[in-house]
Parts: C-alpha cells; structure tokens; sequence
DNA sequence: TTGACAAATGACAGGGTGTCATATATAATG
DNA sequence: CATTATATATGACACCCTGTCATTTGTCAA
C-alpha cells in the first residue's frame, strides 16, 4: 500500500513567496476578487484586470505574486484540491471500494456540494466551461487517482489498468455533472448517468466474450 | 433507414453571400491563410490580424465576410467535415458495421489522413489542441452520429443508448490519436488503444452480470 | 541617520478585437 | 453618356487586454 499524502504531490503553481509573506487578509482579498472573477466568467474571459481593481491591488504587484493568469488559477485549484480529495476518498471507503456504486455516489456527493454553495460558485462554473478546463485537470487526475487508487477494490475487474478505467469513469462523472448544472436538472440526468456507468461496467457486448 | 446526407445538416456557421460571391481566388488565399493560422498556433492563440495581413485584405473586409474568428474556425471544420463523415462511413461499412473492428479500424485510417498530409497540419493542430476545441465537436459529433448509424450493427450492442456509446468510442478514439500525435509513436498508443476498446467492448467487471 | 533590502506602483509598449464613416468599384437606368 | 443605386473595401478609431520596468514607498537593522 503505497501512502501517498495529497501536499507530496508538490506545489505544481505556487503563488511567489512575497505573495505568502503577505497579510492573511490581503491574500484572501485577492484569492476571493480571484474567485469572483473566475466565477463571474469562464477562464479565458477572466480579466486580471477585473481581478486587481476588485482586489485593490497594482497591476505591477498582481505580477510578483503570480506569473500570470494560469498560474493564479492553478493555485486556486490547489487549494480546493484537498476538498475533493478527501470526499472521494471517504466514497471509496463508504462503497467498500466498488467503483460502479463508488461513482454512483460521487455523482451525488458532487452535486450537493455544489447545491450546497460550499465551493458552489466556483465549482459550478468550472463544470460549466469544463471543456476549457479539461486540460488543467488532467494532472490533478492523475494525483487523484493515484491518492484513492488504494482504496478501489480489483476483485471484480477485468482490465489491469485500474487508471484507464478510473478516468473514463471520472470523464463520465463529469460529462454528467456538467450536463446536470446546464439543464439544472440533477435528478434527471442522473437517470442517463447510471445507464452510462452500466455499460462501463457490463460492456456493450451481450456476451462478456475473451478480453 | 433515415436517409441522412451530409449538407442537409445545414451551415451552422456560415460565411456571408459577400464572402461567396468573391473572386475564388481570393477566397482561397483568405482559408489557406486562415488554415495556416491555426496551423501555425492554437485556437486561442490565432490571430485575426495575423490572417488579414497574410491573406491581404483589410480588417473591415474581414468583418464583411466573417463575424469572427469562431464564424471562420467553423466555417473551415465545414469544408473538412465532408471528408471525415465519408472516411467513417466506409469504414463502418467495410467492417460490417461491428464496432470493435470499426474503431480499430478508425484509428489506422485517421492516423494515416494525418501522415499521408492531406489534411495534414491541419488536423494535426486540431489533435493537439484537442481539449481546446472539444467543445466545437459536440455538435458535429452528433450529425457524424447520425450520418453512420444505419451502418453501425447493433445485433449484438447490450444497451438500447448507441449515440452514447458511439461518443465514447469516439472519445477514446480521439484521445489516442492526440496522444499519438503528441508523443509521434503512432503503433506504441495503438497497443493502448486496443486495450480501451476492449474494456469498452466487453466491461470492466468479470462476469456480464445483469444490466 | 543612513543604508539596504522588500514591496508597491502605474505609465508604457505592444498586441488584440470589432465598428463605422468614408471611399471606391460595379451595375443599372434614364 | 451621365447619373444614380448598390455592393464591396478600407483603415483609423475606441476600447480592451497583458506583461514589464524604472521609480517610489515602506521597513528594519546597523
């Protein structure tokens, strides 16, 4: 059992030290301006402009702090990364590691979450330009998979790339959670949702045929 | 059998009757430089002023025939799509219209488009920009659905929902060949990617239990 | 008090987009 | 042919954006 902790992944963006040497409430006002902008329009609408001017900050200081707009992002990422980490997790663990009820129940635990407005802003724009964002999430996947990959169980799967299936699974999960946001129609699309994770899971064949 | 040709699908984006009625000379030398715009970067990053300066004709021209660079970008995927839509069918056709073989097939055929540079650049800049431009494929998705499904055999297809498995092959099929161009080992990802069509054929669990 | 170092600033250069009043063709008509 | 109507072309303009950098302001220690 590999232990693998969610910081040992390393700060892949990181805000420049002058940025964390700051007053607390300094960096929280720029990180919610920051939020607020992300929120307010998809990535590459966001306006560093818009974001110091919310934060009260100079152009020329938003520059020490960060390298550019990609980077605040990432670093915004990072610190909701801890979050979803650990609510998958807690899913793996409730399912005994099953992934068809696993990903059945991260459907629904993501769609709280986000009705709940806990990260709700945010997150829902996220899934709503998920295309855009696709590409950032490829990486912080692979950390994903790599932190719960202990706790899915093999028993019962056929393939021995446990990755491949984790992503189609997520890429599935977040198809879905995307098209719920859009229509706001969570239960509905959950119906669709779990036809498409029984075919992941039984195959499209009528016959579970040699592999 | 719904009769489904290519054009009855309607222009989504098209140019204006200002753009059509020119000098096919001169349309030419405006998409050739459009191609080699978004050859030369990705989506984001093409510039209307680069194409305008190389295809010489003025900024406010441009405007009378486009209404920016998403009109030209779909205007261009237009013109392509003929030959894409053709490629799968006869693919389809050729195999019988058995999915496993189809995609395999789809993967030889398309790499082969990209090598043999008939769309070549192109395409190739399409690939790798993929996450980018995902969202421009949804649609066209679609109409690629609906024009090759009476090919697509479903006599031994499980789930009565075969746009969606059709769009999961595709994107697997998609993500190998970005990967494939990315990493220039076009054999290396095919292994690969049989495997995912294998897990998408037979399922991810041991037995075909109930569906 | 005076350096020395850290942090903040905003003017600036360079690039981009979309618009619009104006100029120039081209065709149609008396 | 002259004149009017219509289609097409133009580039200056307003406005937005980003990243840089010389300069100012703040802070702390000697």
């Amino acid at each position: 059992m590999t232990t693998c902790h969610i910081s040992s992944e390393g700060g892949d963006t990181m805000p420049s030290q002058t940025f964390l040497n700051l007053d607390s409430n300094k960096q929280k006002k720029l990180l919610d301006a920051a939020m607020n902008e992300f929120s307010r329009v998809s990535y590459p609408n966001a306006s560093i402009n818009q974001i110091i001017q919310n934060a009260g900050i100079s152009r020329g200081s938003f520059y020490t702090y960060f390298v550019d707009k990609d980077d605040l992002f990432g670093y915004l990422l990072e610190l909701n990364k801890k979050r979803v980490f650990t609510l998958t997790k807690e899913v793996f663990v409730s399912c005994d590691g099953d992934i068809r009820t696993s990903f059945l129940m991260l459907y629904d635990t993501f769609t709280k979450e986000i009705e709940a407005h806990v990260l709700s802003r945010f997150l829902k724009n996220i899934f709503l330009y998920f295309n855009i964002y696709r590409e950032k999430f490829e990486r912080p996947g692979h950390a994903l998979f790599l932190y719960v990959q202990d706790f899915i169980s093999t028993e019962n799967i056929r393939s021995d790339d446990l990755e491949f299936i984790f992503h189609l699974f997520m890429h599935n999960l977040f198809i879905s959670i995307t098209e719920a946001v859009k229509s706001n129609n969570i239960s509905g699309v959950r119906e669709q949702y779990e036809k498409n994770i029984n075919i992941l899971c039984y195959g499209i064949y009528r016959e579970g045929k040699e592999c």
